[in-house]
DNA sequence: CCGTGCCAAATTGTATACAAAATAATGATC
DNA sequence: GATCATTATTTTGTATACAATTTGGCACGG
């Protein structure tokens, strides 16, 4: 048929050849995995030794993660790794809920049966990561889970907004003792919310997404405050 | 008046004394007022000349751009003004859509006496626009309203994003032709969700302003189809 | 006449050099 | 001895120069 065009734009063939864009993503890494701590002043000399490249792609590389909210630029004073405010988490989990319930919505009405089926694989994968213990690898899951959610419900702005956000409330998690008594409840309202998907009751599905999202927002702020104890 | 300083601070007295943070500004404009129209390449010189700055700060400013998805950078081939995508301010509705019913639910809760009255202001200002036939006017006083009832959310995270997303709404419409008849419809439901807010009606202000914002999501996506016509 | 391969021009990506501002460090004065 | 002013150092902001990649054109061969 049309076999004229192999041009074939595969998603995202694009090669990260600029130095800039690896910069992007190694600090924002960096920052995510604690390697870089809020608050720290980020030197660019230093950091451009320390990644192999010039002051040029750095500087380019920090405004991005600036609009991004991940680092804070004083002019004339430097960059600091933006500080984790409990208020700022709360503030995004408040707007996360509503996410989490409109994605839950649009993925019962627009996903594909195999979908719905590599979610329920990928459940019972958590379920038994849970009861193995294994914290990591259940953390994990557990992002790729609500990952698929969103991806299912078909919308690239929700995806990106929910992705920006995602992030910060990861890097506020791995900087606060989670709180171990969670762990089962969490595990529990996946269950519970799998079994409205599994009935495709959107509405229903939606809400229950919200709840969660709110649950794990006390818990993960509640974890948050003895960091800043005022 | 007030002659002393025509600074203008606007809750930030930081001075934008960086010369890639006013192109940020400037471009931004360009793009909004259509006078950068969708699509077309960038030449980073000729801009440079343009805004007699260097391409460095030039590019720091393409790149935050990009982030918030203004422009599109291909490596090694320049950038383009990013294009009006009908499918993509579908989605973006379909977010802001939750957004707004947030942003009401929680503007209700948390809004002081004075703000609404202030509304309540806006709204009288907003019909006597309308019945003026001042369209110009009108859609700022609009802009207005919708922006003071997300500050009243109290919440940064909705604040920004849902800002993000009303900057590209508006290029939006700029573009498109916008329906006079939806003029009256809009009017009459500004008319009908004000007085749920002043029932301090959470849920229903909350409900009634996420019915507007679909309402408006479609008058916009069907003036925008002409454009693109298959 | 059309397709392929190579070369040249233009444009982007990166590095470095210079200018301006902020922080520190020092010394003078009270 | 402490505080303020002034200077020196460091760090950021900007400009320019150089390297790498893409794009358009041209010649050559089919």
């Amino acid at each position: 048929m049309d076999a004229l065009k192999t041009v074939k734009t595969t998603a995202r063939p694009i090669r990260r050849s600029t130095l800039h864009h690896s910069a992007v993503a190694e600090l924002r890494a960096m920052i995510l995995d604690g390697e870089l701590p809020p608050g720290v002043r980020v030197p660019e000399v230093q950091l451009c030794e320390q990644l192999g490249i010039s002051r040029t792609p750095l500087r380019e590389a920090l405004r991005v993660l600036s609009s991004e909210g991940l680092v804070e630029l004083r002019p004339h004073r430097g960059a600091i790794v933006a500080p984790v405010d409990p208020n700022e988490i709360a503030a995004i989990f408040e707007v996360m809920d509503a996410l989490e319930r409109l994605a839950g919505t649009l993925a019962c009405k627009n996903g594909l049966d195999t979908e719905f089926a590599k979610l329920d694989r990928m459940h019972d994968q958590l379920v038994a990561q849970h009861e193995a213990g294994e914290r990591a690898a259940y953390f994990l899951t557990n992002r790729q889970i609500h990952a698929q959610i969103v991806a299912m419900a078909r919308n690239p702005a929700l995806e990106a907004t929910y992705g920006g956000f995602a992030t910060k409330i990861l890097r506020a998690r791995s900087l606060a003792n989670y709180d171990a008594g969670r762990w089962q409840e969490s595990v529990d309202e996946h269950e519970v919310f799998m079994t409205a998907l599994r009935r495709r009751d959107a509405e229903e599905f939606g809400a229950l997404l919200a709840d969660h999202s709110r649950r794990t927002a006390v818990a993960v702020i509640q974890a948050l405050q003895p960091v800043r104890a005022p």
